[in-house]
DNA sequence: TATAAACTGTCATTTAAACGACATTTTCTC
DNA sequence: GAGAAAATGTCGTTTAAATGACAGTTTATA
């Protein structure tokens, strides 16, 4: 990964593409790229050092697990997304584990990140909104959690599993699946044999489907 | 409220202890202060304006509700801590109610808060730090419902309740209740007669006293 | 201070969804 | 391409916790 991609990637990503060129180079130097394959775990919360994660190219499950070594995947982020932390402040061990084939990332180590903030009241402030979007969808996620039956977490699940990974072909959308049933009831806090269940009826029902297991189509994403 | 109480509070409060009195003194002229009463609703996210309220005395409830009118308690705020909205992006139906007999507290419409946000980069990591705390308090909210059952989940609500709205006495712990069972189990995603049940059950076992309904003690707070 | 309204207590009943068990199918790997 | 491993399919059973129903208690209010 020579310097100059490192400049193109960081000067076309969302949070800093306000700041001016000199800007940009200072955040090249304490920056990193890194590559991973699937099933390689790239982060883990219990690190020595904190970091900040910016996803380049492909897909990653961010997972926390109970004492009995249950899995719950708490988000699914793909190009552009962001992970990690800066403060170090009662974070629950936590894991990233690479879905697709490749990822590619970008990362800063907390206090330099933190630097560069310092000097930039915008970045900060995208900074800030990249929290707060974070925010919104845990609210919304708990709140599903708390109003919605298994059913319809499921059903919400393949809409936006459709609108971020997917391949809009007029109103029906094409989708690489890079989860197993017992992912999605990881992501749904559901049980692998409901998801199953579920997703059967939604394949009789007309509203998915599967070409292989790998491949997913929705016919008509308007009436999912 | 006078100029200089507002001063006063703006100057003490955290996330502006690094601001200068000049940098306070403009804080001073977008702020507004307000005082409400039990059971007044002081805030609803689909309101006009969107607006930041920082918390001065009392406590409130925030609340949201499904189309049924179920109610969800998704936050219980007290002395120092903000709610309310910057960016308008997707909120969910959302209000706050005061529970405490007075509240006073401070607000922000979001465009002006903003605009000394952009010249503060010190005061937009604050602010940063602030969202991120709820993150993780959100994060933590989900994990706990995926994972901790209902008796454990209203265990962990008096433990939290006797943290933030408790007077430590030595290992015991005294408090005023704000909280209905029915409020509690809108906070931890229960029933009613669960939580009667639940907390009858701590009672037997001594693990805390009612006195009325309105204060209770936690003889020894380790042991619970 | 009487009456209504809100809150709490305690049942028995129901229900959504987990769980266990085992068969079948697909994918991986040697 | 054969055998192992992983993933999916389909049941019956179990279970945690919601729900409904009604009685008792406390608090509000007129």
């Amino acid at each position: 990964m020579t310097q100059d991609n490192k400049y193109w990637y960081l000067r076309n990503h969302k949070l800093f593409d306000q700041l001016n060129s000199k800007e940009i180079e200072d955040l090249c130097i304490v920056s990193n790229m890194k590559n991973a394959e699937k099933n390689d775990v790239i982060y883990f919360s219990e690190s020595e050092v904190k970091k900040i994660f910016i996803l380049k190219v492909g897909t990653v499950k961010i997972c926390r697990e109970d004492e009995s070594g249950k899995e719950m995947i708490t988000e699914m982020l793909t190009e552009g997304d962001i992970f990690g932390h800066l403060n170090t402040t009662g974070n629950r061990y936590e894991y990233a584990k690479v879905l697709s084939d490749q990822v590619k990332l970008c990362f800063f180590e907390a206090p330099n990140f933190m630097n560069v903030l310092q000097n930039n009241p915008n970045l900060s402030l995208k900074y800030a909104d990249a929290v707060n979007e974070k925010l919104f969808i845990f609210q919304q996620k708990y709140e599903d959690l708390v109003f919605k039956d298994v059913d319809t977490r499921v059903l919400d699940f393949f809409k936006r599993y459709a609108k971020h990974h997917g391949k809009n072909m007029g109103d029906s959308v094409e989708m690489e699946m890079l989860l197993t049933h017992q992912d999605i009831a990881n992501y749904t806090a559901s049980s692998r044999q409901s998801v199953t269940t579920i997703i059967n009826r939604l394949v009789e029902k007309g509203k998915i489907v599967y070409e292989g297991r790998k491949k997913v189509i929705i016919p008509n994403i308007k009436e999912l």
